[in-house]
DNA sequence: TTGAAAGCGCTAACAG
DNA sequence: CTGTTAGCGCTTTCAA
């Protein structure tokens, strides 16, 4: 209230002690560990901060805490709709626990992943990966050194977060059976992805179960291009049902399989992966394997803040969170004469 | 090459310097300074360094230079498929600078908005917002604070970057005059908008000058939904020719018209803005004003890198990028009987 | 060109 | 409960 003249830049926690006439210290810990002092003093410091416009700076409590409150979050493409949702929700949780978070893009690109990462470990205090590029022993490497929870990946000893591929692949192959379809043709993705392996596999087991004759095409781009050259293949095997990798893919199958002449869901009906944005604009609107993404994101980063905080990280078995079908105009009764493959 | 027998942790300065045989401040300079250092020792210092796997903290050179390397980019709505290029530009131009980017999503809330800023401004060198909810004045004040730029808004002393909306609306009417429509509505997103206030005047303008009727229906939020809502009064307004604020609302209002039994183009054409990933899925693809989104999202952060090493801010007049229109197959003559508006 | 010493702003023992 | 005293790891005068 007296000498507070011509104070210019942001107050350190010497001007707050010394207004308020207390040790630097004091000041600490009124703001650090409230419990630790007098409450009327915590009173009077906090309010001559506040007069004061004091803020403590991150920076400086990092460096002796050696936490920074800041995560970051690994993006394989933060172009692709996929990764919205998850991003809003690892905000979220983040955002919760006063964290913030560090976004990187890899833009595809392994070395750029590499350099991002480079760039972000040394400051945050743990990290989500979202569809890594790196092989699995790199990323266990990572995280032995920093607190990490990957994304639709299982990797040995790193603990992760992932769907119900099994589960929804076999929803979406129960849907395909039940309106008469009896050849399924899987339209797969990136070789290397993790996902992809999984929903194959997932795929010929309930194929084998429920007796229906499956086939594959690919891999492809998993982008609407890539389906659109998958339809071609598609077309060809003569199969009336069709599960894509995702719904990029499946949107681009649809627009190849017009091109071809054949309609959807009269003689194809086709099924994508992730419910992203567009699955329920583009026409006819697509049948999909959705994900709780959002939820997900939070999942990823609760987790990891857990373990930052010294839980024993779950590496055994992902976390995995539930799918469910969401039955659009893209799949339809079988009209076509059935053939059942070789 | 001798006693590195039982360091744990990460290496500081000090470490290498006792490896090296020299100072700390020397083995400070030899990276941040090299010029200020002998070649040799220079050398040296380094090849210890990558031998130690020294790796400097960020935190510690933040808090004795104030300089983070983070910059803030805040989001109104990540799940915006809109911004995801301009995520990606903004990433770009900052890994180029060494800079790393710390996302801040508003969840379209101006509370969170408000919350994030203030968790983020203390550790960052500067900041881009994009599409605010804040009002003009408390932006400048921040930005009288901290190096900023502003996206999608044009506010008084404040650097800011911009799409050419209104040449971008001018070419829309242009193709929709020149497909032979005499009337247009104008599908209006959020009265608080600085884009929808320019896009609307734009569209008065033009029809002015072409000898085109305008109405408008609306405001109504910028979403597929609001569209498809909208798309009743745009039924009920006969014109032939509809623009909308932004793709979602486009799409929407396509969705909403067919409902009602109009067919787009034959019956209705209409045109959104920002050329979003869905807008070439839908069907018809959706005709639309494109901007280079990417491009946006580097020119923001470089301007803002610029302003931190001390450029003076253009804080007059808005940095404006290009549109384009893209036409798909949303537009088409018009069939219809030409109704002139009341 | 290099070394020594003094911080950056905050937290963390350790006394009192 | 509060003050004192060291640092966190790096940069930066100021001398030498």
């Amino acid at each position: 209230m007296a000498d507070e003249g011509t104070k210019k830049a942001t107050p350190t926690i010497y001007d707050v002690a010394r207004a308020a006439g207390v040790a630097p210290s004091t000041v600490s810990r009124a703001f650090a560990r409230p419990g630790r002092v007098n409450s009327e003093t915590a009173a009077r410091i906090r309010a001559i901060a506040t007069e004061l416009g004091y803020r403590a700076n991150p920076v400086a409590r990092a460096l002796s805490t050696s936490h920074t409150r800041m995560i970051a979050l690994m993006i394989s493409d933060v172009t692709n709709p996929f990764y919205a949702p998850l991003i809003r929700g690892a905000q979220v949780a983040a955002g919760e626990a006063g964290f913030v978070v560090l976004l990187e893009d890899a833009q595809e690109s392994a070395q750029i992943e590499r350099e991002g990462l480079e760039r972000v470990l040394p400051v945050v205090e743990g990290i989500v990966i979202g569809s890594s590029r790196m092989s699995d022993s790199a990323l266990r490497t990572i995280a032995k050194q920093t607190p990490m929870v990957v994304l639709n990946r299982a990797v040995a000893d790193v603990p992760s977060v992932v769907t119900d591929n099994a589960r929804g692949m076999r929803r979406a192959v129960e849907h395909l059976g039940s309106i008469g379809h009896r050849t399924i043709t899987y339209v797969a993705g990136p070789e290397a992805s993790w996902a992809d392996g999984v929903r194959w596999q997932a795929l010929r087991e309930a194929g084998m179960e429920l007796e229906l004759a499956i086939r594959r095409v690919g891999p492809f781009p998993p982008t609407v291009g890539g389906g659109v050259r998958a339809a071609v293949d598609v077309a060809a095997q003569g199969s009336t049902g069709v599960i894509a990798y995702n719904d990029q893919m499946a949107i681009g199958v649809m627009r190849g399989l017009e091109a071809a002449g054949l309609r959807v869901p009269q003689d194809r009906s086709v099924i994508g992966f992730d419910d992203i944005f567009a699955a329920q604009l583009v026409s006819p609107p697509l049948t999909t394997v959705a994900a709780p993404l959002h939820m997900m994101g939070m999942t990823a980063v609760r987790n990891l803040l857990a373990i930052t905080k010294g839980a024993r990280p779950e590496s055994g078995r992902p976390f995995v969170m539930p799918t469910r079908l969401i039955v659009r105009a893209s799949t339809g009764p079988c009209s076509t004469r059935v053939r059942v493959g070789a």
